[in-house]
DNA sequence: TATATTCTGAGACTCATTCTCAATAAGAAA
DNA sequence: TTTCTTATTGAGAATGAGTCTCAGAATATA
């Protein structure tokens, strides 16, 4: 089970009602570090007792994204991916353009650099998505 | 008129035949150098006395995509935009959040960079998505 | 407990993109 | 040229991720 204090800390912020559907995306959504899509975390759900609906799953993962709680990741093939972000620190992501593998990467030189770019154009960054697209070990043949 | 060369050269690299709807995509979309969707490329051909159907759009920019002529860009909106690669150097994008404004940035640092940390999983670098998502001059309140 | 309000699920809907398939056009051969 | 083969096209149907609707269910407040 995961920590569940954040969940009622951000509804109640939002001024949302606990519940027990938005409880099971929350666990579900921590139960790995994967990057699931949002079908798979509704039948992840489903496979347990519990019934939840899609409709719902989506609803509940934009409260979590809103609140920071879970990041939304576009790796451009049409669904998004979800990653929870309890005790994760900032990193971009190398995917496997055979495989789909993910793998995640952090660099403060080009952290910097970004902020050095905004800032000569004078703007104000907001946020970044930094996708470098591989072809894995397994996947090179040799 | 863009320039016809590149175009047929790329066809017959692909064993397809030349056509009026295929020439009429490719200039339309070396008209400008925005970044546009598949209905603003559709809709402007749709002007010209030319009748083109959205489904040969979309075929027709694949086919470019392929060839390398024309990048596809994912702002992560749900439609994809283009841009020509004639006499283009390769960039980046700034995306202005409010507005919708693109602007291009190169940063070599970052480009080595990102070979190195490629590098050092051992893996083979295909291509990258590097937007940096902010608040342009004009949309920020005073 | 009664009442008001939010949540939920099922399925309808949206919208970009892809697919289907009959009619048309391009290009090779004659 | 004309014929013949094969690729291309357009109209609209299909797809699929995600959103919306609304009546019934659950939760909170009086």
């Amino acid at each position: 089970m995961a920590s569940t204090d954040p969940l009622k800390r951000a509804l109640k912020k939002e001024g949302l009602r606990y519940t027990q559907q938005r409880q099971s995306v929350w666990d579900e959504l921590c139960a790995t570090d994967d990057h699931r899509d949002a079908e798979e975390i509704y039948l992840a759900i489903r496979q347990s007792e519990l019934h939840v609906s899609r409709a719902t799953v989506y609803r509940t993962i934009d409260v979590l994204v809103k609140n920071k709680m879970v990041r939304k990741l576009d790796l451009g093939d049409g669904r998004a991916r979800y990653e929870h972000k309890m005790n994760a620190t900032h990193h971009d992501h190398l995917i496997c353009i055979q495989c789909g593998k993910i793998e995640e990467f952090v660099d403060e030189v080009i952290e910097s650099r970004q902020d050095e770019i905004v800032k000569n154009f004078g703007y104000k960054l907001v946020r970044h998505i930094h996708q470098l697209f591989i072809i894995c070990d397994e996947c090179k043949t040799p």
